[in-house]
DNA sequence: CAGTTATTATTAGCCGGCTAATTATCATTG
DNA sequence: CAATGATAATTAGCCGGCTAATAATAACTG
C-alpha cells in the first residue's frame, strides 16, 4: 500500500510545510501563527467574548486562551471583564493591534502568492473550491450563526 | 480584505480539522498521529538511522527522536547503536510494529474515504494533483536520494 | 429561595512541530 | 598524531492544537 499516494498524506505534509513557511514570514512582523487567526477575527469585529471568538475561529477555548495570553503580553489586545456577567470577558484590540494590520495583510498576500505561484487562475479557483468542499464536510455548512 | 477567501487560510483550517479527525480514528488502534509517518517510512524499509528517517519523512531530527521515544515505550520499535559508528542508531520495527500494520491500513483507507466522500473520481484526482504541485513547490522535486 | 445544572474562563498536561545548544564521535587536515 | 571541523543523537524550551478537570458565576427549577 502506498501511503504517499493518498490525499490525506499529501494534505498533512503540505499543511505542515506551509505552516512553517508562514511562521517564518510572520516572524518579520513579530507575530506567531496562532495569533493570526485571532487577529483576523478581531479585525472583523472587536470586543467579543472569548468563547464566541473561539467558536467562530474554530478552536478550543483553552487554545485561544493561551494565544490571547501571549497577545496581551506583547500588547496586541486587552481583556475586559463583562459587567453583567462576571464569568465572561471581552477581547479588545489595542492601538498596536489595529496598527499592525496593514503590515500583516501585506505579508499574508505575499504568502498566498508564493503558495500559488505555479498555479494558473483556473487552478487556483479549483483548488479553493475543492478545499472548501472538504471544509464544509468537516465543519458542516456553517450558517454563520453569530450569536452574542 | 477577506482572509477567509484565501487558499492559505483554507489549507490551515482544513488540515487542522483533518488532523484532529485522524487522531480520533487512530486512537482506536492505540496510535498517535506523529507515529504514523514514522511507521509508514519503517514499513517501507526497516533498520534505518534516525537522521535518514527524519530526512525521508521531512521532519526535524528532534521531532522524530521524541516520537521514537514514545514508540519504544509502547513497544513498536527498537533502537540499536551502530557498531561502526557510535554516534548513530538504527531503528527496527518490533513484531508488534509489524503486526499493527494491517489494522492501521484499514483505518487509513477509511479516513481517506471519509475525507473524499463527497468527491467524484475526477475531483479526487485533481485535488491530488494540485496538492502535489504545492508539495513540489515547498520541497522541491525530490529526486529520492536515499543515501546510507 | 435553595439546589441543581449550564456556562465561562482558566489550569494542567499531553502530542507534535520547531530551533538552539550539548555531547559524543567520526573525519579531515596540517 | 593533534587539532579542527562535521555529523548523530539528544536535551531544553517555545508555540499551538487538544481533552479533562476546577472555580466562579449565571440560570433554571422545584
Amino acid at each position: 500500500m502506498k501511503f504517499e499516494e493518498t490525499v490525506s498524506h499529501l494534505l498533512s505534509r503540505v499543511a505542515t510545510a506551509h505552516k512553517a513557511h508562514l511562521e517564518k514570514r510572520l516572524a518579520g512582523v513579530g507575530l506567531h501563527g496562532g495569533q493570526l487567526s485571532v487577529l483576523f477575527e478581531l479585525w472583523r469585529r472587536d470586543g467579543r467574548r472569548q468563547v464566541d471568538l473561539a467558536r467562530e475561529i474554530g478552536l478550543a477555548t483553552p487554545t485561544v486562551n493561551k494565544i490571547l495570553n501571549g497577545m496581551i503580553e506583547v500588547g496586541l489586545v486587552d481583556r475586559t471583564r463583562l459587567e453583567d456577567d462576571a464569568r465572561a470577558t471581552r477581547i479588545y484590540l489595542t492601538d498596536e493591534g489595529h496598527a499592525i494590520r496593514s503590515r500583516v495583510e501585506e505579508v499574508w498576500l505575499e504568502v498566498e502568492e508564493e503558495l500559488l505561484s505555479e498555479f494558473t487562475e483556473t487552478e487556483r479557483y479549483i483548488l479553493f473550491d475543492l478545499l472548501t468542499k472538504v471544509r464544509n464536510y468537516y465543519f458542516g455548512i456553517d450558517p454563520d450563526q453569530t450569536n452574542e
